[in-house]
DNA sequence: CTGGCGAATGTAATCGTTTACACAAGGGCC
DNA sequence: GGCCCTTGTGTAAACGATTACATTCGCCAG
């Protein structure tokens, strides 16, 4: 590998001097800027990036710490974070961690010296440990219960959003409305089951526990927490899915029951991902601006990584919005396929 | 932030002392072994990644150049590749780059000093350059049209994932079958092209220019794909998407034009995504093992770097498997819904 | 008693950069 | 001519680790 020394010596000049050509930095003869210049694209010189940072102390690098990857949800996340990193100049590390106290604690460890800061998302509702870890660096942490004040946060508005898609089928006339709920312990499952239990109450209608099934966010969840829900009586006459995999996955599952949506059964899921639109029929949902959500992320660790982390706490919360199609019931459109 | 000469001052030891117990290298006593840990665990000493790589020249990272971060397709590429790395101590560093030279070269400057090997996937045609960027970097190119020799090689068997679908329609007895093809110069979408071509021709079947229509990957553009389909006289009697995104929006707009699937018309996508049994009705396609296609890239990186990149040049290919479901017809199953 | 060996530890070079400081040359001004 | 400023360049000290080599000490064999 051909290092700046290389250069320097090809060139005749100190390494001193190619530094200041190639950063711009200092004054330069343009004579001798010229020769350095064609001699490191002769050699094709690449300054080494470790060394650099090490010295400069920046390494435009941005930690990501996710609890899975999966989906398209997490896709775009890291689409929003990544456009905006880069226009920034910043680049992504990203690293899947168990969401224990130890597998956080690892992750962060590995980080040290290779990032300026890191997005961690943590719903995991036990592993407020993150906060614990007592490091320099800005973190940003995306969609958990807002702890400590060591970290800056951003979390989605889960219970207004579902709040309002539960009251919205609530205005339809439906009473007997089911939800299925997301991962065990999850912080957005979590308040999305707390926007339908308020809904429920402010309309006066009593909790049944027997409709409210697990699905773990995932199709198959949602196939089986639907088939489950059909078996109770008296049936419910909609059902909440707390994510748009799900809704998919029931959407199936009654259809194979031979139960008609939205005649017999109305549907609403959470998320809005790009498929809903196109599902038969269209998925009524909450749209969740999960590209925005990583960019705003971004956003707000640069500003804490430009302040060097001595600014105040931010603590946002994106909004939803309620978006119905056909699948609730409450938008006529073509009848369903015969 | 703490560094090892503040673990050593603390412990009255030297550095070399504290990297030596840190690392487990060299002899050192118990008593002294014991202090320096419990120095180290007190002022909570992490060691900088950046400084430790410089000197030992590996990183423990990987370089991930991608196109573009979109879809279940990538997220799931990458989970593939972060297992893989992870389980054998590596990080992943994640680049969107524009497939063009520039975008290309620029990106693999940043890594400079950052990664062990690169990742590329580079599915532009046009976009060879990637292989004339000489680094000493191993490089392994995923499903980019295999060229020159500096680089590892990793595609899908579009080709015959393609053929074998459509032979599948034709025996059938479909004769006139349409497709929608993915983004332009793309070599996935060209290979698909390609496979799509040499089963008609197989069949005796003439290719009618008027069948081929662009639809870029996305569901609008399937969507859109399929109501100019519907348009041709005579009219198709089954489309083949290059990709069940596509296929997806094809069978909402024929849901929408009151054209029955399979009866009136038979559809089929490609990759396998996990939403597609859950469509209606459940999507014919071809499955790509995703998951496996990122972690044997990552799988094939790695023994570069094991073998400093002095091996025999890999090139190789991931098989795929016809998925036939309701949507192509073949599959009685339950009647279509009433 | 001495020489050699192994264990425990310290000293300093190294990795590839950036940058504070020193220095030399040239020019303008008094 | 002496002074100061500007411009161009080099020297060397960082950055935070690892590690080859040197040193010290105790112990044991000859």
């Amino acid at each position: 590998m051909v290092t700046i020394k290389d250069v320097a010596r090809e060139a005749g000049v100190s390494v001193a001097t190619v530094s200041r050509v190639l950063n711009g930095s200092g004054p330069v003869s343009a004579q001798t800027g010229e020769r350095i210049r064609e001699v490191a694209g002769r050699l094709r010189y690449v300054p080494h990036g470790g060394a650099r940072s090490l010295i400069t102390r920046k390494t435009h690098t941005l930690g990501v710490l996710l609890p899975d990857l999966y989906g398209e949800f997490f896709s775009e996340v890291i689409r929003g974070m990544d456009d905006t990193a880069q226009r920034q100049g910043f680049h992504l590390l990203i690293s899947r961690a168990h969401a224990d106290k130890h597998g956080i604690e690892t992750a962060m460890r590995a980080m040290r010296g290779r990032v300026d800061g890191v997005v961690a998302m943590s719903p995991d509702l036990d592993a407020e440990s993150l906060l614990n870890v007592p490091s320099m660096l800005p973190v940003v942490v995306l969609c958990s219960a807002p702890r400590g004040d060591s970290a800056d946060c951003l979390t989605i508005d889960n219970y207004a959003g579902s709040k309002a898609m539960v009251g919205h089928l609530i205005s339809l006339g439906h009473k007997r409305i089911a939800i299925i709920t997301g991962a065990a312990r999850n912080y957005d499952a979590a308040e999305r089951m707390r926007g339908y239990r308020s809904a429920l109450r402010q309309a006066a209608i009593a909790a049944d526990g027997a409709l409210a099934v697990q699905g773990g966010f995932t199709e198959s969840g949602g196939y089986a927490a639907a088939l489950q829900l059909l078996a109770v009586t008296p049936r419910p006459t909609a059902i909440f899915a707390a994510n748009d995999s799900m809704a998919i996955g029931a959407l199936s599952a009654l259809r194979e029951s031979g139960v008609r949506v939205p005649e017999d059964m109305a549907i609403a899921g959470f998320d809005d991902i790009p498929l809903a639109r196109y599902m038969d029929p269209p998925l009524s949902t909450v749209r969740v601006p999960t590209y925005e959500l990583g960019a705003r992320a971004v956003e707000i660790l640069l500003h804490g990584i430009r302040n060097q982390n001595h600014h105040a706490r931010h603590r946002e919360r994106v909004s939803t919005e309620l978006v119905v199609r056909r699948s609730c019931g409450a938008v006529p459109g073509r009848s369903p396929q015969r």
